[in-house]
DNA sequence: TAGTTTAACTTGTATAGACAAGTTATACAA
DNA sequence: TTGTATAACTTGTCTATACAAGTTAAACTA
């Protein structure tokens, strides 16, 4: 792994473990601390900068964002297994349905491929303490995901994707509405009392820009949450 | 302005005019057309790949990423009158209550300060055409800013935070969950047929780390909607 | 004492150079 | 024709240096 990136992640598990409290050393110290230059230690600040880790001050130094350790990030791109797991939630996914379809109209203008192509689609219901909160609706391009075997739906499609296929999962684009609840949902989803879903709809690509996925979650509200990390863009 | 803020400007807006259609000249290329080290050209580039405007490829070039035009983002940190005229919609802002007063346990504990701190509140209702869907709760830190003139509270508080008082608005922490509407809700907004609220919880700083702003951002769920560009963080 | 200057820190910006590593198209060989 | 090597591109990482600009605390001056 580059050097950059290993300072990153010394760094993190220090500002976890409370080893710096407030500031971080200056960028001349960690440089002598990692045998680094300090170019290379301020690769490893703006990563940590971007990801709300820290704030760098001008003339000062780098401090130190209280994160809420509770407030995990559900922003960014993580599989549900990974958002469970950091939590220590249980809970169990089931795979309502896996095939493979040719795209029609709705379908091809999700994935930005032509009607007719061949993609898989999936349906999952994830069940947390009993209850079935979620709806996972999946498209995903079989021209670059060949085989989708059932066993990776059940557990971790990125984890999949990434480990078993290679594939370099980058980027996404999500838009968040609340909309009603179809008879679908009320058929899959514990839906009594409430009036309204969460709808997530995100398309994801890959390292060379490809889009690969489509993804529409559908989450009951009260077992909704979302927390972001912002920077202010100037001009 | 900084030479590689200038350049990210410009790209920015070649993207936007199409002068560029599918991929961005080589880094070699816009150093010479820039008149800048390639070093330079990178830290433009990688603030554009931080705002989701290109992919980098490695070997191949920067990609750029079809943003859907209309999908402005309403992730990051953009005051209520920015985004408005983004869209080009017409809205209006009405201040029910601006008021210097003494921080309560709650109201403390949300701006990080001591019960008794004096802070502005402000509650303001949002109407985009003839509908009021919006309700704003803010509380602000009077140790930070001082003054807070009604025009500022009907026009933009960021332009007068920013503009007027030269505070450097950086970062916030946000949360997205949906509730049942308050009595208040009812009485401020046209919640008829709506069972429930988008609630946006926000955490606002400055340059120097310093917490000065919270902001309840209550929406009528059919009018809420959240675009977000993520990146995949690896390790 | 109180205020100001200065020196020593800090981070921010820009440059130049070297090498690693991924991609592509051409030239070459079987 | 087909496949392979190669050369010429591309971006990624790391280093070293120089100077600008903001902060702080100590030293100095009135």
């Amino acid at each position: 792994m580059q050097k950059y990136r290993k300072i990153y992640q010394d760094i993190v598990l220090k500002i976890m473990n409370r080893q710096w409290q407030h500031m971080l050393p200056s960028e001349h110290e960690l440089s002598q601390m990692y045998e680094a230059s300090r170019e290379t230690i301020r690769k490893a600040l703006a990563l940590l900068s971007q990801e709300g880790y820290i704030q760098k001050v001008h003339g000062k130094g780098s401090l130190i964002i209280e994160k809420q350790m509770l407030d995990f990030p559900v922003s960014g791109i993580v599989s549900f297994k990974e958002m469970m797991h950091k939590q220590g939630i249980e809970a169990t996914t089931s795979v309502e349905l896996l095939e493979q379809v040719q795209a029609d109209a709705y379908q091809a203008d999700c994935l930005d491929i032509s009607v007719g192509t061949s993609m898989w689609q999936l349906i999952r219901v994830r069940e947390i303490n009993g209850e079935k909160v979620i709806l996972d609706l999946d498209y995903l391009n079989q021209e670059i995901v060949e085989q989708l075997p059932m066993a990776a739906c059940q557990d971790s499609i990125y984890e999949y994707l990434e480990g078993q296929l290679g594939l370099g999962i980058s980027f996404a684009q999500k838009e968040i509405t609340v909309e009603n609840p179809t008879a679908h949902d009320i058929q899959l989803l514990d839906m009594e009392g409430f009036s309204n879903v969460v709808v997530i709809r995100s398309k994801v690509y890959l390292e060379d820009a490809r889009l690969f996925q489509f993804t529409e979650s559908r989450h009951r509200p009260d077992k909704f949450r979302f927390v972001d990390f912002a920077r202010r863009v100037h001009g």
